[in-house]
DNA sequence: TTGAAAGCGCTACCAG
DNA sequence: CTGGTAGCGCTTTCAA
């Protein structure tokens, strides 16, 4: 089924067809009609490749995504699209799943499709990736990650004044042993993230013990990591999380054990997703503007006016506390081997 | 950047540069490294559109989902990607969010993408729509709804055992007021979910009372949702949600009532997401086999072997009772008015 | 083992 | 206002 065909059905030539379909407004309205006709019976759709090709430019966009399963992500991903189709922008994304291999091949994918820009939402990253994608002239903005460079926009979220806010807020509350879950793509040494926690919580409060574990993105990874901690001798007063996604699994892995938030242990999270208000206990956290981050990026993509000119730049978006039940005030003595005891405390006492 | 370029400056023709990105055996190994080499130095990208085009068949999977912010729908996605990658297929994704206004528009595009198959993974549905899909050759598979038609599979749940298996469980607890908590489109009376929770509840147990509310599906759904019923003067002793996902939703409000669950009332959801295992307390739900779902799709949407002629089948599903914390044996007695003061009780009690 | 060339379906420019 | 037609970049016979 193709222009051919409603053509020769509608008695005009592909080039009517073509401009009825575009929306010409050159048409006689009633070559218009008949052609509508001709393409409605026939159950006509245009080939949208034979169309980006001929055109040789797309209006698609491509999104790449660590972990959609994350409502973090998702929220991104979702106001980006909706800000893409309000300015008539088709959007399409990927799944990288933290592998940096996907993360390439899904790239080339995007590149192949010729989109008109991409949206990088990742974490993991590829060195000989940035090259190609240097080198290639479609507009990117990278979130978080990424060296800012000609035609590529950096956003990113202060970390460090966020970990700031929670670490400070917390030491008010007299935590002094301080524990750090986050996921893999934060562990490396070069995780900025890992960095700040360790040098917040060193400057912050002299006094203060640091701890760091990890496990996958996720509800079951911030489970695991918590076990490993509360199966470790550091005996955290306070658990500072690297997102919303992993402190729900904190949280359920301490209810579990019996542990009692925020009385025994205090739990942080990062992002401020909706599943944080939804939680039990509802998560102090630090809220990330997902929504404004996801307009950004799209208005960054664009081959716009003269944004062009400050493209290359870098926008640093802040996060702000955000106070729930999760958090509470230190417990006075924090002494070791006092851990199991609480645990079988707790949990005779809850059930 | 295209083939001639590369061909250019590999000194070859075009031809032989597409064998070579093909992986056509027959080119003399020595001939392929030049050409290898030359579209590196390039950094060419072939474009796809003019490949899809060209061959006239594509490898590309479409899907289509109502939320994916669920996460019911998010695994059956991810199951699916997984299974369509391993068979070297992409797979690309459109968010319908309910709206069936959103759902053509998706489809055209993926009919104008010319995907080798379609799944249909919504609620929502479009009478010309159907049409459009049937007269189109591409195959087609639906979850939950849509008529079984030629070359158009049905994968679909069998909501009625599931509903029959928690409302059984729950009138063995002896609850006899049950609410059920829908959203928007389980709501109107066509929907079977609807029509089956009323059924199951009058057949099951004849004395028992139902009442029906909706909300958007979703956390904050739920929760709406759950204050509507609680301010209605229909005092249920067990709420069936119509997702886990929506349940935590009602999970919050009750909370936040300061109703405990289950002790004041109980609460089940449907799906069995990771998060049913995570929220507090841990839902009572019944288990669809989302992994399974998103394989047997793929399956179905391959233009394989054999399977062609059982294609216009329809495949039930068999959903199993999961039983976790969040239900228990109903209160003695179920008056009205004690609302506000167990509201009260509660609250007090828990803080 | 390689090259020449005819499309794939659509757009856009040039005439009329 | 409409038709003819040259590409868009790649695949795929058909010959060599």
């Amino acid at each position: 089924m193709n222009l051919d065909a409603v053509a020769k059905r509608a008695g005009v030539s592909t080039a009517t067809v073509s401009r009825v379909l575009n929306d010409l407004k050159v048409v006689r309205s009633s070559t218009r009609a008949r052609v509508l006709k001709a393409a409605g019976e026939l159950n006509y759709h245009p080939n949208l490749h034979a169309r980006s090709l001929a055109r040789g430019k797309s209006r698609t966009l491509g999104i790449l995504v660590s972990n959609m399963e994350n409502p973090f992500f998702f929220d991104i991903y979702r106001a980006l699209e909706s800000a893409a189709h309000a300015r008539g922008y088709e959007v399409v994304v990927a799944n990288t799943d933290y592998r940096s291999e996907q993360l390439v091949s899904s790239v080339r994918l995007m590149i192949g499709w010729r989109v008109a820009g991409l949206a990088a939402i990742v974490s993991e990253m590829d060195a000989n990736l940035m090259q190609a994608l240097n080198d290639s002239r479609i507009p990117i903005v990278f979130y978080d990650v990424g060296t800012p460079r000609k035609n590529i926009t950096n956003v990113r979220v202060d970390y460090r004044k966020g970990m700031k806010k929670i670490a400070g807020y917390l030491h008010s509350l007299g935590h002094t042993r301080m524990a750090f879950v986050g996921h893999h793509s934060t562990l490396g040494p070069i995780s900025e993230r890992r960095k700040t926690f360790l040098e917040t919580i060193a400057r912050f409060t002299p006094g203060t013990e640091g701890q760091i574990v990890a496990g996958a993105d996720g509800l079951e990874g911030g489970r695991q990591a918590a076990r490993e901690l509360l199966a470790s001798n550091f005996h955290p007063t306070a658990i500072l999380c690297v997102n919303d996604f992993m402190a729900v699994g904190v949280l359920r892995e301490l209810r579990d054990q019996g542990i009692r938030v925020p009385n025994d242990i205090s739990v942080t999270g990062f992002d401020n997703i909706k599943l944080a208000e939804f939680c039990s206990p509802a998560l102090t956290t630090v809220h990330i503007p997902r929504e404004q981050i996801g307009q950004t990026i799209f208005e960054n993509l664009l081959p716009d006016s003269k944004r062009d000119q400050m493209s290359g730049r870098e926008i640093l978006i802040d996060p702000e506390l955000v106070v729930r039940e999760s958090t509470g005030l230190a417990r006075k003595t924090q002494n070791s081997a006092g851990g199991k005891e609480k645990s079988l405390a707790g949990r005779s006492a809850n059930s």
